[in-house]
DNA sequence: AACTACGCCAACCGCAACCGA
DNA sequence: TTCGGTTGCGGTTGGCGTAGT
């Protein structure tokens, strides 16, 4: 977990060292400056990156003149600076894809946000957990299995706001036992007794041909590359042809079935006037293909 | 106007994967 | 094969803005 919290506020300002941390964090050294970035540091590590290519980040901050950790110039970049980051309001669209790639596959937010080009994992995984996750549970739908909430769960008894600042929010990702265990994407979840569908497997043909060796690994792109349209011809979000296909492939398997696991089911408990979610919308209403909002 | 509570999101941390020697 | 350095990922934190009282 993280440092005491005297160490691990956000300071605009060199960071003490860490003496009592088993490992020193990149950032804890004295003189490397943390906290809020300002617009001439923003500058100093554009110009730098145009200039001389992403990469190298542990000596970038000193070839760059900015006294920041490696680490925080690449979250910076990737985040923020890239071009092809794109601002703003989550569209529509993107918040459906958004719901179905989380349905497939889970907390991998970098995943995610390569098929969602000028997104972010950071955020969209922002965006998940203030928006999101409350739209669901507001549903009467577990965020994390993307299922009908128990009713002894459902929002009007347990999911009753939290006075707690913050507690409401975190408890959704620190209560979640899958969210505390890393999804690995070579690695099934794990699948307990308790939680046997923490990710829909038994939707989640990724997860299974992963498994019989029928897919390519995941392309774990060092740059979730999240292109403008504008610049999808020369940036490739998605390295791997065959993965990108068949992840569109799901998107649109998932829909149909979800849509015939939702005639299946019994009705969802009555939500207050939100349309619909992944499962339970027309196959034939979503995009013919995911790729149509790159 | 002052205060409080809460939502949003940029940024940090730890860990694990990756990669080259 | 091992090891150490680097990079990427996901969880978490806390400052800031704003709505409500």
């Amino acid at each position: 977990m993280r440092k005491p919290s005297s160490a691990s506020s956000r300071p605009a300002q060199a960071a003490p060292p860490n003496p009592s941390a088993k490992t020193t964090p990149c950032c804890s050294k004295v003189g490397i400056k943390r906290g809020p970035w300002t617009p001439e540091e923003d500058e100093l590590l554009s110009k730098y990156i145009q200039k001389e290519g992403e990469g190298r980040w542990r000596t970038l901050p000193k070839r760059a003149g900015l006294l920041r950790c490696g680490k925080s110039c690449r979250l910076r970049w990737m985040n923020y600076l890239r071009p092809s980051v794109k601002r703003g309001h989550i569209a529509p669209d993107e918040e459906d894809l958004i719901l179905r790639l989380h349905r497939l596959l889970g907390n991998r937010w970098s995943l995610i946000a390569g098929r969602i080009p000028g997104r972010t994992d950071n955020e969209i995984k922002n965006y998940w957990n203030t928006h999101l996750s409350k739209k669901l549970i507001s549903q009467g739908i577990d965020p994390r299995t993307h299922k009908p909430l128990k009713p002894n769960t459902h929002p009007s008894t347990s999911a009753a706001p939290c006075s707690h600042h913050h507690l409401h929010d975190r408890n959704n990702s620190s209560s979640n036992p899958s969210a505390t265990t890393k999804p690995n994407p070579d690695d099934k979840p794990p699948i307990t007794e308790q939680d046997p569908n923490p990710y829909c497997h038994s939707l989640d043909p990724y997860d299974e041909a992963l498994a019989l060796g029928d897919l390519p690994a995941i392309p774990m792109s060092n740059t979730p590359s999240n292109p403008n349209e504008e610049e999808d011809e020369d940036i490739n979000y998605c390295a791997d042809d065959v993965f990108s296909s068949f992840i569109n492939s799901l998107i649109n398997d998932d829909a149909f079935s979800a849509q015939q696991l939702q005639q299946q089911a019994p009705p969802p408990p009555p939500c207050s006037g939100i349309n619909g979610v992944a499962w339970d919308e027309d196959p034939n209403s979503m995009p013919a293909d995911a790729d149509a909002v790159h």
